[in-house]
DNA sequence: GACACATCAGTTGG
DNA sequence: CCCAACTGATGTGT
């Protein structure tokens, strides 16, 4: 949070970094919504957030159809709808995407309505409980035939009108992509868990995002793929194949038949190592990969020797042709209950040998040895540092202090500077909570509920799932399911246990953090672990103060929290979630996400989160949340990803509009100091 | 607990 | 239509 006027590093310095932290990887741009936003009034029960049109983003133009890239020529079969004509550009042509979610709430007719194809009886039994993809693709075959405009479609497409294409701007693309996966994965995921079905909303989402169009880069190509850069990461396999890396749901090998590579022979286009397999991956610029079959973990199958088909086939093909193929790598999850996998964009190899070989099985397969072509950003070796550093921390090196909290995190927070002579930053007390300058108003109890051992989703009983609108905030991964503008964690009063799936920024930071000497904006914050999407960062700690009696100094002080109103960024973070709503004119409209009077200063004593510096294209966003008083006004100020963040990026949040005057929201920016923004984002608004 | 293993429900594309 | 594929979640046993 520190900010440095006017001392920019040499750009000459900044090629010999050690670890190149890639600033553009965290800081690109996420939508395209201008800093603002609308209340619809009109039509509430179905949309709820419309972005301003008067000042359209660089993509309007090309309107709200499917990127160009997409579908060149016919539908893929599986969704044999006929394609949209000239006119009806509409991306969401298939089933409205509340669809996949019948008898949600069997009171409202609208999902039935809505969901029912029109070629079918609606039979007012749909009700049964389970919601298979093939129902949802027998909805989407079927309305294309229904031609009327459900209001629900008109929204999603005025929703979608400022969707990022490929063309556009790639990168932002696969940002928006990746954040519409995964807030329909943790929506669907609260929501079936609620009934006892929570198994694969990963595939959900992506039936989902198949219905409306919504993946992106479905060509195949050899080399890079528009938008994805090296080191990004991804928490599912099925999270590839929509943003179009690597297009098989299961098998690990991608290719292009040889129609498609318009040759006589197939080529490999790109490559999983994920563990099933026995190959060499501890160097991190050469891969020794196994050809796929022979491998069955199923044991009617019995294992056998490899062919030299498909997968294999075309990397003996892609070996002597020597054409591109990006690696993904994975790794464990570190915070995964359920033995996790993250898998790692680490760029494009290049088949420098191929032999068979015996596996311990005593079958024969197909080895490959790849090398990574040289000249690329680092991407899986960054993992091998962090792990490095992990097992044993005084290794990191330009370490100036091991541990800046001085034991009072559960794990120490790195002090580190490759950048320049600055020593460490002034003086502060390192406190891992927050402070009241004044005593709270204590005029209701603490809320609690009666359960035994854990909350569970989808009991009547817990009232602290009725106190955060009938839904644990939480999925069991741990993540957050939806921003919403007062999280209420179990409190003291409960009668769960600690570990109560509903008690998980109480329990504090579970990341190593290191703070870094940034180029151009003093200290920075970030993490040796992976963070995925929702998940909890880090609290903002420090002194509360009173707004009302702070003067314009502490006002414009760097080590100062204050709420904005709202952040849209952080609200439009529901987008996926609120599409699945048949009814939500009560859930998280910006409305409702209200200005607090909370100010937090971090400048005498705070944690790590006084070192996140600004961005306008963040990766963290606060929540209120609460779970020790009562008083609203005064919540915790709780840091969670926005999307998955790779190790060793530095984390950023959306500072807002500072110094203007409450209930000025966005306004007068020149009546205040404002700070230049260096955060370097096509959307920057240039100052802060 | 951490792990290995089995089973089960799924998507995707050849 | 069928099937294989380096899935992912859950349950069981060590």
């Amino acid at each position: 949070m520190e900010f440095t006027m006017g001392s920019l590093i040499d750009e000459a310095e900044t090629g010999e970094q050690p670890l190149d932290p890639k600033p553009l990887h965290s800081l690109a741009p996420m939508f395209p919504t201008p800093p603002g936003y609308d209340v619809a009034i009109s039509d509430p029960p179905f949309f709820y957030i419309t972005p301003i049109q008067q000042h359209p983003g660089p993509g309007a133009a090309s309107f709200a159809g499917p990127p160009p890239q997409q579908h060149p020529g016919p539908a893929p079969a599986s969704s044999a709808g006929p394609s949209p004509g000239p006119g009806s550009a509409v991306p969401l042509k298939a089933t409205p995407i509340s669809a996949a979610f019948p008898a949600r709430r069997p009171k409202e007719e609208l999902s039935d309505e809505d969901y029912t194809p029109a070629s079918e009886k609606r039979k007012p039994s749909s009700s049964s409980p389970k919601r298979t993809a093939k129902k949802v693709r027998q909805a989407g075959d079927s309305t294309a035939v229904n031609t009327k405009q459900r209001p629900i479609r008109r929204s999603l497409s005025k929703e979608l009108a400022g969707w990022p294409s490929t063309s556009d701007n790639p990168r932002e693309a696969v940002e928006a992509t990746m954040a519409m996966f995964d807030s329909l994965r943790r929506r669907t995921l609260q929501l079936d868990e609620k009934e006892g079905l929570g198994r694969r909303a990963d595939l959900k989402a992506s039936v989902l995002m198949n219905q409306n169009n919504l993946k992106i880069n479905s060509l195949k190509t050899i080399g890079p793929v528009p938008g994805v850069e090296i080191g990004d990461i991804f928490f599912y396999r099925i999270e590839m194949c929509i943003v179009g890396l690597h297009a098989p749901s299961m098998a690990g090998i991608d290719y292009l038949s040889a129609k498609l590579a318009g040759r006589d022979e197939s080529l490999a286009v790109s490559i999983i190592s994920s563990g099933g397999y026995e190959n060499v991956e501890d160097e991190t610029d050469t891969l020794v990969y196994t050809g796929q079959g022979g491998n069955s973990r199923r044991k009617d199958k019995e294992k056998h020797d490899q062919k030299l088909e498909k997968g294999n086939l075309a990397l003996s093909n892609s070996a002597s042709k020597k054409n591109q193929i990006r690696v993904v790598r994975s790794a464990r999850d570190p915070f995964s209950i359920t033995a996790g996998k993250v898998y790692i964009y680490d760029g494009v190899y290049r088949i420098e040998d191929s032999w068979m070989d015996t596996a311990k099985s005593g079958f024969s397969v197909f080895k490959y040895r790849l090398r990574r072509e040289p000249g690329q950003p680092d991407g899986f070796s960054v993992w091998k540092m962090t792990d490095k550093w992990k097992a044993n921390r005084a290794t990191r090196e330009n370490a100036m202090v091991l541990d800046l909290s001085s034991g009072a995190e559960i794990l120490p927070v790195c002090l580190v500077n490759e950048v320049d002579g600055e020593r460490g930053p002034s003086h502060f007390k390192y406190v891992t909570g927050v402070k009241h300058s004044r005593p709270l108003s204590r005029n209701r109890p603490l809320h609690h509920c009666e359960c035994t051992s854990v909350c569970m989703p989808g009991d009547p009983n817990c009232s602290c799932a009725r106190q955060n609108g009938g839904d644990l905030p939480y999925n069991l991964d741990g993540v957050l399911a939806r921003h919403v503008p007062m999280l209420y964690e179990c409190s003291r009063d409960c009668h769960c246990t600690k570990d109560c799936r509903n008690r998980v920024a109480q329990r504090g930071v579970q990341l190593n953090f290191e703070v870094f000497r940034t180029r151009d904006r003093g200290w920075g914050l970030r993490s040796w672990d992976p963070i995925r999407a929702g998940a909890f960062v880090c609290e903002y700690a420090g002194q509360v103060m009173d707004e009302t009696n702070m003067s314009m100094d502490v006002q414009e002080d760097e080590y100062t929290f204050r709420t904005t109103c709202p952040n849209d960024k952080a609200v439009r973070w529901n987008l996926g979630a609120e599409l699945l709503e048949e009814k939500g004119a009560d859930d998280a409209t910006a409305e409702r996400f209200k200005r607090l009077p909370v100010v937090i200063s971090a400048k005498d004593a705070g944690n790590v989160a006084r070192f996140i510096n600004h961005s306008c294209s963040p990766n963290l966003l606060w929540q209120a949340v609460q779970y020790d008083h009562t008083d609203n006004s005064y919540p915790h100020i709780m840091f969670f990803a926005m999307k998955h963040i790779p190790p060793m990026t530095e984390l950023t949040y959306d500072y807002g509009i500072r110094g203007a005057p409450p209930g000025i929201k966005g306004k007068s920016p020149l009546a205040c100091k404002l700070r230049p923004c260096l955060c370097g984002s096509a959307n920057c608004r240039g100052s802060f």
